[in-house]
DNA sequence: CCAAATGTTTTCCC
DNA sequence: CGGGAAAACATTTG
C-alpha cells in the first residue's frame, strides 16, 4: 500500500532527523547497495525529501577523506508493497493494508543510528538498547534502499500535477488511462488505490486510451488529483478514499449513483470502477 | 491448500 | 524505442 501519500507521511515523520549525524547502522545487503552504511557514517543529515513514492535522505559527509566523495549523498527509501518506516521507535503508519501487522526485527532492512547531539531532549538517540533513529522494516523485501539513484526518469510528482503536466506526460502514448497513471514515469507517486480513486471522482473510465482524452477531461483529472490527495493525506493515506480496501473487496453499489462497481484486471492490477458514471 | 495482495522489474514478443 | 502480456520477486493474510 505505500503510495505517495504514505511516503509523504513518512517524510514528515523523518524531518526531526535533519541536523543529526549518522554514527552507525546496519543494512541488509540483499536490499541495499554494498557498503551503504560505511558510506554514510559520519555524515550529517541535511534534508529529508520525497519524490513520488520514494523518501530521500540527504547526507553531507563530515569531511573529504581520501578516496571518499565530499558532496551530498542521497539515500533513497523505496517501500515496495510492504515496507514501513519507524522513526525514533515510532511508526507513523502502524499497520499497512494487505501486509502483516507484526513488526518483526528479522524484517529490518536498514537501521541508522544517530548521535545524541542535536536531538531535542538531549537523550540518547539510537544508542545501546534504545530505538534507532531510522528503521526500514520490510517483510516481503519488495522494497529496497538506493544511494544516489538516478531519478530523472520519474514523471511529475503527484502533489505537483497540473493539466499541462498531464498533457505533456500523455503525449505520444496510447495506453489505458489506468496503466498510464500507475506508470511512475508519467506521474510519480500514484499507486493502484489512488489511481482508481481519482478516476472514480473524475468520472473517467480506466480503459480510456490517454490519447483519446480531450483538454476538458485532462483538466478534470488534474483538478481531481489536486483536490482529493490533500483530503486523503489528512485522513491518513491511500486507503481512506471512497474506494477503500473494504469497498474494493466487497464491490457494493457505487456510492455515487447506485450502479454496480466493477472489479477487473487492467494492466495486471485489480481495477475497481463504476461503468455507470466513469466514461 | 489456495487465492489475492497496496509495488517494481525483467523478459519475451510484436 | 513503444507498447503489452506475463512472470518474477517473497511473504502474509483470510
Amino acid at each position: 500500500m505505500p503510495e505517495g501519500l504514505e511516503a509523504e507521511i513518512w517524510r514528515r515523520a523523518a524531518t526531526p532527523l535533519v541536523g543529526r549525524v549518522i554514527v552507525g547502522g546496519w543494512a541488509d545487503d540483499r536490499s541495499s547497495p554494498a557498503g551503504l552504511v560505511e558510506e554514510v557514517v559520519g555524515a550529517r543529515i541535511s534534508g529529508v525529501r520525497r519524490l513520488g513514492k520514494i523518501v530521500l535522505i540527504d547526507v553531507r559527509p563530515r569531511a573529504a577523506r581520501r578516496g571518499s566523495r565530499s558532496e551530498v549523498r542521497t539515500i533513497g527509501l523505496h517501500f515496495g508493497m510492504t515496507g514501513r518506516l519507524v522513526i525514533d521507535g515510532a511508526a507513523p503508519i502502524e499497520r499497512l493494508a494487505y501486509a502483516s501487522g507484526r513488526d518483526d526485527p528479522a524484517w529490518d532492512r536498514l537501521i541508522l543510528r544517530t548521535s545524541p547531539t542535536d536531538h531535542r531532549g538531549g537523550g540518547a538517540v539510537g544508542g545501546d538498547g534504545s530505538d534507532p533513529a531510522l528503521r526500514l522494516n520490510d517483510p516481503r523485501r519488495l522494497g529496497h534502499v538506493s544511494l544516489d539513484a538516478d531519478l530523472s526518469h520519474l514523471g511529475v510528482d503527484l502533489f505537483a500535477v497540473t493539466a499541462a503536466a498531464l498533457t505533456e506526460a500523455f503525449a505520444n502514448r496510447r495506453v489505458a488511462l489506468k496503466v498510464a497513471l500507475l506508470n511512475q514515469d508519467v506521474v510519480a507517486g500514484l499507486g493502484n488505490l489512488l489511481a482508481d480513486e481519482v478516476l472514480w471522482w473524475a468520472g473517467l473510465s480506466p480503459h480510456r486510451s490517454v490519447d483519446s482524452l480531450d483538454p476538458t477531461e485532462i483538466g478534470r483529472l488534474a483538478s481531481t488529483i489536486r483536490r482529493r490527495l490533500p483530503i486523503m493525506l489528512r485522513r491518513g493515506g491511500s486507503t481512506t478514499g471512497t474506494l477503500s480496501p473494504d469497498v474494493r473487496a466487497g464491490c457494493p453499489p457505487c456510492p455515487r449513483d447506485a450502479g454496480s462497481l466493477r472489479r477487473e484486471e487492467i494492466g495486471q492490477r485489480t481495477a475497481v470502477w463504476c461503468p455507470a458514471h466513469q466514461h
